[in-house]
DNA sequence: AAACCGGGGTA
DNA sequence: TACCCAGGTTT
């Protein structure tokens, strides 16, 4: 009966134990030595970290943060800054709409929790910016409590794994969640060393390209693997962003030309870095709505119709 | 459930 | 060229 399924989660005990052992013992030897984790390194510093990987790669993270943590150790070091050199600061991170929300967190972290971030789920999704992925993470990596990590990384680790599949379904299920809950450990620092455990695998082990199953430490356990590689059942469904010509890029391209500017700019001289006028308004009408620019009008010297300047906010 | 939101690296 | 990557918010 050793081997019969978990009632509750369909789940083999055993195989659990054995996910537990192995995939700790290897990242106790592997964990990539990155400043988040450093022992020193404030809930804050967690949280930033967390904030800017939100769809951004570990490489490219790296120097923003250590030079935005020396010049704002503290939630109300941001909260007090000016949200242009907020902006600035996050540079080429892109989806800049999360340096707004940082910083968002950062004053209601000031206002609502003394300045300190909190240590529970509830409170941490609460903030701007920090949906259920990010809640958990700042609870595991920061307070070393328990919490259900599940990040695309979990994800693919455990649909391969455990389902055989070659990647998780599109969307995140309520069984799929739960099914991940059961897999982590019931002790708080085991918890969090397996929520660093299981997104490092995916990251640097279980990528969902072209996986390194030559030294993976649970080839052994993998489903995918001893069903042959099945190949990706819901490949029909996914689809690619375009990214060339898209209103992104050209939102992208007005952010980095005011991030460079040291005063206002005329609208139409953005016509530089984005010609098609129609696409030009709307990425900018966008910007505004999202509280990444300002518009003022120009100065009047002659009765003449000002131009319309653009700027970071203050 | 689907759309929107950046940008750089790699196969 | 196509696809990948430590998500969240809005509709």
């Amino acid at each position: 009966m050793a081997l019969a399924p978990d009632d509750e989660t369909g789940t083999a005990p055993r195989v659990a134990d054995a996910l537990h052992e192995t995939l700790l013992a290897w990242f106790g030897s592997h964990a990539r030595d990155l400043p988040w984790r450093a022992a020193g390194c404030s809930p804050w510093g967690v949280l930033v970290s967390e904030l800017m990987l939100q769809q951004t790669p570990v490489a490219r993270v790296e120097p923003t943060w250590r030079a935005w943590m020396e010049r704002w150790p503290t939630p109300r070091d941001l909260a007090g800054a000016p949200t242009a050199d907020v902006l600035r600061a996050w540079g080429r991170l892109g989806y800049p709409r999360r340096a707004l929300r940082l910083q968002e967190c950062a004053r209601t972290i000031s206002r609502d929790h003394a300045g300190a971030v909190p240590s529970t789920e509830d409170a941490l999704v609460a903030l701007p910016g920090i949906g259920a992925y990010t809640a958990a993470a700042v609870v595991a990596f920061a307070y070393r409590r328990r919490s259900v990590v599940l990040d695309t990384n979990v994800r693919r680790v455990l649909a391969r794994v455990m389902d055989g599949a070659a990647l998780p379904a599109p969307t995140l299920t309520v069984a799929e969640r739960r099914r991940a809950a059961s897999l982590v450990p019931d002790d708080d620092a085991r918890a969090a060393a397996w929520a660093g455990a299981s997104m490092e695998l995916g990251a640097l082990v279980c990528t969902a390209r072209a996986p390194h199953c030559d030294v993976c430490p649970v080839v052994a356990l993998c489903r995918w693997r001893a069903d042959g590689y099945p190949d990706d059942e819901h490949a029909h469904r996914r689809r690619s962003q375009p990214w060339t010509g898209t209103d992104r890029q050209a939102r992208g391209r007005i952010m980095a030309e005011l991030r460079a500017a040291d005063h206002p700019i005329p609208e139409t001289e953005l016509a530089r870095v984005w010609p098609d006028h129609e696409q030009r308004l709307r990425a900018l009408d966008g910007l505004v709505d999202d509280g990444l620019l300002v518009r003022e009008s120009g100065a009047d010297a002659d009765g003449d119709l000002p131009p319309t300047l653009v700027s970071l906010p203050r």
